[in-house]
This record gives structure tokens, C-alpha cells and sequence, in this order.
DNA sequence: GCTATTTAATACGAGGTGCAAATTAAATTC
DNA sequence: GAATTTAATTTGCACCTCGTATTAAATAGC
């Protein structure tokens, strides 16, 4: 168990201070110190010793409540942009996306490669990733020297803590130790992660999550994929092991088991028509379902039938996730919302039927098209979280 | 967000040592000191003030490393039994157990009461209660004074944060504030828990699941609940919810959803005999899954059959589980596994079938047939555990 | 333009905590 | 009975947070 000495007492609250700043913009410490109840003096204290190793400013504009407001004005704090830079990759299929972040999250360049790079040898593979990573450093006007860390969101079975990827479907080879592959290429601290759960952290950070300590989302893409979040903090499984919600049961059909992902997953949908051919070239560019999306609208009743079938089956799935977790919102994520309508509708109709009367009003579902910029941002926002909670400069002893 | 001060950081050291003296049996501090990572100079601390508030004591003897070691010898510690008494109860829809135990969680004495309370108005079942820790502490030759705290354990959707029943089968009402209501009534603390939890709790502490960290526990009985035991805390939804179980959806049939309670609940499997009266008695009894088994040796097809369908809704029904928390062991509790084999076997071998294959191996399946005594035993461990956790006699500053 | 007032932020001392080193305690070995 | 060995406590120190007193920096009033 984690022995508990002065030591951490300083590294939970300087980690509570630094989020209050960064959470809230410019603050004052007057504030930080009711958020947080911590007394103005420990504000101050760890404050200045943040301000020591650089990672906040200070800023004398701002102060809301001016103009006539007696006594001394605020100094308002806020976070280093430029105290650290990181790298966020979502990794996919059918494309990868970089951005690299200053410490605040801001997107400071994007690069996105449009290469399938499905099924291809690991080397292949950590050759693109590289190569995209170094671009994008490069039209940031960086080198890799400045950069803190990478984060590398990508689908399937992710064990975070060790860094191997247990099974994705851009891999043929299952338990990769890609985080130290990456590291050693990269030269810089890689941290691999499941992209459904840096998408949750992104929007925690950043999106429709600001808000809330608690929260679910799915994503809906090639896989599809969880993340909880409970109490401000990624859940893991036991393990640290990402979830992966297609290998969820439905139940039995004629032909055995059916999992989610035989009805929901995108070569489900599509699959169906690849037999015509139609949709090779615009999956292969990754925008498979932009073009579904068009093709729904002119009425193709095949693939109708089949995003409401996907829609019933991830409808019936929230439901069993809000059963479990009953959080306040539940978020969902990826190219399959591109379905439109029919989808969305059939999603919204099965999950009212099948949510327990108990927990009727618990959650709501919001939906959200972020481009894939946001997921890597998220995967930015991981390597970010632990540049925050890591113990940094160790200042040690504030003197 | 909890504010990290000397108090909090004594509190946790203080639980860490005292958690460990419970568990390692009589230890010495020498061993506290390795197996926690404090000082010795802080575990001396600790454990002084821990026999100043009488809750362990020193015994002398019991050293197993003894003869021929030479240096003077290790005082083993172990918790005083006396030095708290507390009162777990389950509550269920036949019957009601109760036990009373020490600080140990030794059971003092034990009181069945084979009565049927389902949908009783909340007076008489509360009557009922009452009447039954009180009799339970005279067979202990205590009284209530002597009690610390009582924790009930019962099925359905309890929300233990705040001591309310959101829904359960034993009580036609909804939203029902029990635990202010006992309180009063017997005039000691009074926590409300579902009994899935308190199970949980139950082989963390003195059952099959004392090794573990990390442990999924679901419990079949009238109604299908879930316990999750996460980094040794039970881990509950947000908002502090108990889990319903028997809300799942296992998929759509002919006539809407289909929900796990309708195939795998109590009253599922009974109901389709119920027509012919046989079970009447046996189920009013609290016998009735005793009773099915008589039959089901007597090959009474239509059980089988019940009982073979029941047991897929659930192995299936655990693989998601698995796939969502993967957890090293699950356990398996309750009336329903009196059901035999042809239910066991149907349930192992869905699980098999519906386990994805990357997860294939992470979790083991252990069948737990303890009576009843042992779920009112972790309803005490509940109510002992937050014993343990509290700050207790705040000593205050070590004098 | 000066002083009084008000609010923000910082010093200072007290009390609590854990740790390393030195000391005391209690056994065995020779 | 002295030396040795191991356990547990005492001592001294560095660190943390907090309450109170003090300093800093603005506005309001005359």
C-alpha cells in the first residue's frame, strides 16, 4: 500500500492547485484557496514554488469583479503555456492524426497522414507512427528535444500501466510492447493508450465532460470502445487494462453467440455491402461513413436496415452500461454517429426501452462529432495528466 | 477535493497498519513495518496509540520464527476482539438473518427468523428488524448500548451514501429512507446495504477472496446483484448506487426486451411451476431452490429446462462482466446455485463460449455455497469496515 | 493630494507527521 | 556473566499545513 509522508501530502495538493489553475483559467489564489480549502498561506507557498519551476504565470488584467472593488487588486494565476509540449496521436485503420500541444493543450500544429495502414508489420507501422510524429514536431516549429512526451491513442485491448497492446485490430500480432518500441525510436517517454480512453480524458479536459466527475463514453468506430470516468479519474479495469465493448454478448442467435460487434462495428455496417464494391475506395480513405451518411440519405434501404439494427444494439448496450454505472452522462463518440438519423434514432428509442425504470433520468445521452483533431488532442491530454501528476522538478523542500 | 492535511495523512497510515494487523493475524511491527513501508519509528507510533484506544493488544507468545533466534524477541499484535461489537443482518424476502460479532469479526451469536416479509408495509418490516437485532444482541449477552453499529444487508437498488432504498422486492415502496428510520429505532448507527455488497466485503474479508485486490462477486438470488471489489475498496457507481443486476438486457425477443431477472431471477425459474402449487410452501420456506434441486434429480424436464436457460443468461451474462471489469476471480453466491449441475454446467459452459478470446484465462470462476450466516457476517464486516476506517476516538494529537 | 479603508498576499510561529540515527530492552550464545 | 543479536523506543530534524499578524496595493472620502 502507498505509504502516506509529507511527501505525498504535497504532491496531492500542489496536483490540486495545479488543476484548479488549469481548469479554471485565470484564477486568483484567494479563490484557489476556497476551491480547494487549502489555507491562503499554502496556497501562496505552493503557488510560488509553481511559479519557481515555471509552470503558471501570473497575469494583473482579469479580475472580473473589478472596477469598484475596493482593496489590493488580484494577481491572477495561470497556466505556463510553453512549460511543456507534448505529442497526440490517434492512431487508426485508415488514418493517423498528430497533434503537438503546449502544456495548456492548445493545438499548436496538426498533421494527419491518410494511410491504411491496416494489417501491415509492426515495423511498417512504427515507421509511419515515427515519421509522423517527427513531421509534426517539425511544423510546430520544435524539435523532439522539447517534447515532454507522446501519447499514442490507439483501438483495441490496451493494458495502459505496461504499455503493450493486448490485441488491436491494426495489428496482426497480439501483446506488443509498443510504448518502449516507440520510446527507444522516439527518444522521448511514449505512453500507448486505449484511444476510447483518451478521448474521455479529452473531454474531461476540454469537451462536454468539463463539468463532471463522473461520466461514460463510447466510441463508435472500427471498434468499439468504453471509458469511465469515476471521481476525476480514468477507471481501468483491474490490471489497467481498456475495455473493449465489441467483444460485449447480446446474446444467442441460429449461429451461436452474437457479440456487439457483428451488429455495430463499422465492417458490420458496411460489410454487408462490400460486395458491390461501392465502398472500397472511400473506406480505404477513411471515409467510409461520410459516404454512408450520403447514401442513406439517397435511400438505400440495405444500408438503412442495417444502422438500425447497430442502432438497437448500441441502444441496448448503454442501457446495460448505465446499469452498471450509472453515471450522470453518457457521451458518444466516432464515425459511426455519421450514420445520421436512422441510427441515431433507433440508438435513442432502443435505450428508452431498455434503460430500468429505476434509473430512468439518471444519465443523459449527448452525442458528439469531434473530428479526429480531438482525439489526438485527448491523447495529448493523457501525456499532459501525467506531466501534471508526475512530482516534476521535485523543487523538493520548497525553500 | 479532499484537502491533504497531517490528519488525513495519520488517518491513512493508521488504517494501513490497523488493516494490516487485522488481516496478518498477530503480527509484530517489525513485519507491519515491512509489509506497509512505514518507519519502525512510525509503526511503534501507530501501534501505541492503537493499544492506548484499546483496539489491538500485545500477546507474547506466537512468534514462529522463535527457538534458536537469538535478539530479543518480536511482541506479536493482533486486534482486541472486544473492542467493538456490531450487528449484520440479511434481509430477505423469506427470511431475515442476523449475526452479532466483535471487532474481529468472530460471530457472537446468531438468530434465524424464517418469515415471510415480502411486501409488508414498511412498519411491520421494520418491526420485524428491530425485533430481531435485539433479540439477537440478548442471545449474545450484550445489549444495545454495547453496539456499535448495525448494517443490513438487502437486495435491490440501495444507495449507501445516504441510506436509502431506491427500489427493492421486499418493500412495495420506493425511495425509503431505512437507515434514519433504524437509526432511530434502536437508537445506534445504522447502515443500509445492498447484500451483494456486503458479500463482497465479506470474502475480502474472511472468505475466498482475502488474497485479492481486485474481485467481481455476483450474487443470484430473487434478484441478481453485483459486487465490485477495486484496489480493495468496493467500488460503487456513481452517486454511491448498488448495481441491479437483473436490469440487463440480454437482447430483444418476440415480445420487447429481454431481461436477465426474467430468465435467470428466482421467481423466473419457479414461476413457470408455480401453476401446479407445488412449490408454494417450499418457496414461502425460503426452501425453494432446495426444493428444485429434490426435483431436478427426479429429472423433471421442465425444470431442466429452466434451469438450463437461466444458467446461459448468466454465463453470458458474466462474460460481459469480465469483459468490462476483468477482474482476477469471480465469485458466485446465492440460492440459485442449488439449482446443480445441469445449471452450473450450462453457466460454465456459456461463459466459455461468450469469453473473448484475449480474455480467455484472466478471471477464474468460484461457486460459493455459504449459508446465510456468512451473508449477515459481511454485513457486518460493512459495518466493521467503516469502524475501521473512521478516525475513532480522534485520540487527537498523540499525547 | 493626503489619509482611512478594504482586500490580497506574505511572514512567522505552533502543532502535527514521518524518518534516520542513537539508545534502550530483552532474548540467545559462548 | 559478558558478548552478541534483534526489537522497540527515544531523540533530533526536516517537512507540511494552518491561524494570526503583518505588509502590499488598490479605492473612497475629504
Amino acid at each position: 500500500m502507498k505509504t502516506a509522508d509529507p511527501e505525498l501530502m504535497r504532491a496531492m495538493n500542489r496536483l490540486s492547485v495545479l488543476d484548479t489553475i488549469r481548469r479554471r483559467g485565470p484564477i486568483s489564489r484567494v479563490e484557489i484557496s476556497e476551491r480547494t480549502e487549502l489555507s491562503t498561506t499554502t496556497v501562496s507557498a505552493i503557488t510560488g514554488s509553481l511559479l519557481d519551476d515555471g509552470l503558471i504565470l501570473t497575469r494583473h488584467e482579469g479580475d472580473i469583479r473589478n472596477e469598484a472593488v475596493r482593496g489590493r487588486p488580484r494577481v491572477m494565476l495561470e497556466v505556463n503555456p510553453d512549460a511543456a509540449r507534448v505529442v497526440g496521436a490517434k492512431i487508426a485503420a485508415s488514418r493517423m492524426v498528430f497533434v503537438v500541444t503546449n502544456f495548456r493543450g492548445d493545438v499548436l500544429s496538426q498533421l494527419t497522414l491518410p494511410i491504411r495502414i491496416d494489417r501491415q508489420p509492426i515495423a511498417v507501422i512504427a515507421d509511419l507512427v515515427e515519421d509522423g510524429v517527427r513531421r509534426c514536431v517539425v511544423d510546430a516549429g520544435l524539435s523532439l528535444e522539447d517534447v515532454d512526451s507522446v501519447c499514442l491513442g490507439l483501438p483495441g485491448v490496451i493494458e495502459h500501466r505496461t504499455g503493450h497492446i493486448r490485441s488491436s485490430p491494426i495489428f496482426r500480432e497480439i501483446n506488443i510492447d509498443f510504448a518502449s518500441e516507440m520510446s527507444t525510436r522516439l527518444s522521448t517517454p511514449t505512453i500507448v493508450e486505449s484511444d476510447a480512453h483518451a478521448i474521455t480524458l479529452g473531454h474531461h479536459w476540454f469537451g462536454k465532460a468539463r463539468d463532471l466527475q463522473d461520466m461514460v463514453l463510447i466510441s463508435l468506430e472500427q471498434t468499439l470502445g468504453l471509458g469511465v470516468l469515476h471521481g476525476n479519474r480514468l477507471f481501468r479495469g483491474a490490471g489497467g487494462l481498456s475495455h473493449n465493448l465489441g467483444d460485449l454478448v447480446l446474446g444467442t442467435g441460429p449461429q451461436g453467440i452474437v457479440r456487439l460487434s457483428s451488429q455495430a462495428g463499422e465492417s458490420a455496417i458496411l460489410g454487408e455491402q462490400q460486395a458491390d464494391g461501392r465502398f472500397a475506395e472511400a473506406v480505404r480513405l477513411g471515409r467510409g461513413m461520410t459516404h454512408v451518411q450520403a447514401l442513406i440519405q439517397a435511400d438505400d434501404d440495405r444500408l438503412i436496415g442495417a444502422a438500425v439494427r447497430a442502432g438497437e444494439a448500441v441502444g441496448l448496450t448503454i442501457a446495460n452500461i448505465v446499469t452498471l454505472f450509472a453515471p450522470p452522462r453518457v457521451i458518444l463518440v466516432g464515425s459511426s454517429l455519421a450514420l445520421g438519423e436512422p441510427f441515431l434514432n433507433s440508438l435513442r428509442d432502443a435505450y428508452a426501452l431498455a434503460i430500468p425504470p429505476s434509473l430512468k433520468g439518471v444519465s443523459e445521452l449527448v452525442f458528439d462529432d469531434s473530428t479526429d483533431d480531438f482525439w489526438a488532442q485527448g491523447a495529448a491530454a493523457v501525456a499532459l495528466y501525467e506531466l501534471y501528476e508526475s512530482p516534476w522538478s521535485t523543487t523538493g523542500p520548497a525553500l
